[in-house]
DNA sequence: ATGGTAGGTATCCTA
């Protein structure tokens, strides 16, 4: 089973891209974030054109915004809704087998690094918190889950481009690598993808819009994650970070990020 | 140190 996220960035304007990941990546499951779309004007034409006839769809007007389109059924959907702000950044599903897939986007997080001065790094911090303890309370270390999506933090080194030019920028400062590091304690979460490419390899997931040359610059840092529980972590197979998606025509600024188990 | 681009919505917010 091929599982694939990525964070879109408005998939209405993402048709192309999305028939190259199918055409290329084939994934059995498809996570997509920032949809940037009400659920009663999501493609769901395209979904089915792209040979998904299963989807969970949690969108809002203009921001944020999570699916999972899949070839199998999905059971039990749901999202949830976390520090008390009805934004769609959470969904929920159980695929074939019962291992339980959450899709999140967690908040970008603003500009200013202080929680005391910046309400959006404050959500940021938040939700991990809430996330960490949710997964803890739940016993989800003993259960075969997913946690993928835009986690909007680049913990390791080489997951930025500059460690040290980046420490106070959010996405990689000290407080948020610690916070998603006690998400990641909180079920004993595998990073599957670094678990297959080395941690020593620089490796990113996206690369910022405003620089004129991406591949050049190279200025990219990864803030796509693919988690698994210590239950499903010996299923892992194989993960890909494609990084020639950020070079296709109408890009997102994200790349797709893909895991096979042997499921 | 600054500003650069893209997307959605409504002319400014977010990333």
């Amino acid at each position: 089973m091929r599982i694939t996220t990525w964070n879109a960035n408005s998939v209405r304007l993402r048709e192309a891209a999305l028939r190259r990941i199918v055409a290329e990546i084939d994934p059995d499951v498809l996570c997509l974030q920032e949809t940037k779309v009400e659920d009663g004007k999501f493609p769901l034409d395209l979904v089915h054109d792209l040979g998904f006839p299963h989807c969970h769809i949690h969108g809002q007007k203009g921001y944020h915004g999570v699916a999972v389109l899949a070839k199998l059924p999905l059971d039990a959907c749901h999202s949830h809704k976390w520090c008390g702000i009805d934004d769609s950044r959470h969904a929920v599903c159980t695929l074939a087998g019962g291992i339980e897939l959450h899709n999140l986007y967690i908040p970008a997080g603003g500009d200013i690094p202080d929680p005391e001065l910046n309400p959006k790094f404050r959500h940021k911090l938040a939700m991990l918190d809430e996330l960490s303890d949710w997964f803890a309370t739940n016993h989800y270390e003993s259960r075969r889950a997913i946690l993928l999506g835009d986690l909007n933090i680049a913990p390791l080194e080489t997951d930025v481009w500059s460690h040290k030019q980046l420490l106070s920028v959010v996405s990689h400062t000290p407080v948020e690598v610690e916070k998603l590091g006690r998400l990641q304690a909180s079920a004993g979460w595998v990073d599957a993808v670094r678990a297959v490419i080395p941690p020593e390899e620089k490796l990113f997931s996206w690369w910022s819009y405003r620089n004129r040359d991406w591949n050049a610059s190279d200025r990219g840092r990864r803030l796509d994650h693919i988690w698994l529980t210590p239950a499903l972590a010996p299923k892992l197979r194989h993960a890909d970070v494609r990084r020639e998606a950020r070079g296709w025509e109408m890009p997102s600024d994200h790349v797709p990020v893909t895991v096979e188990l042997a499921v």
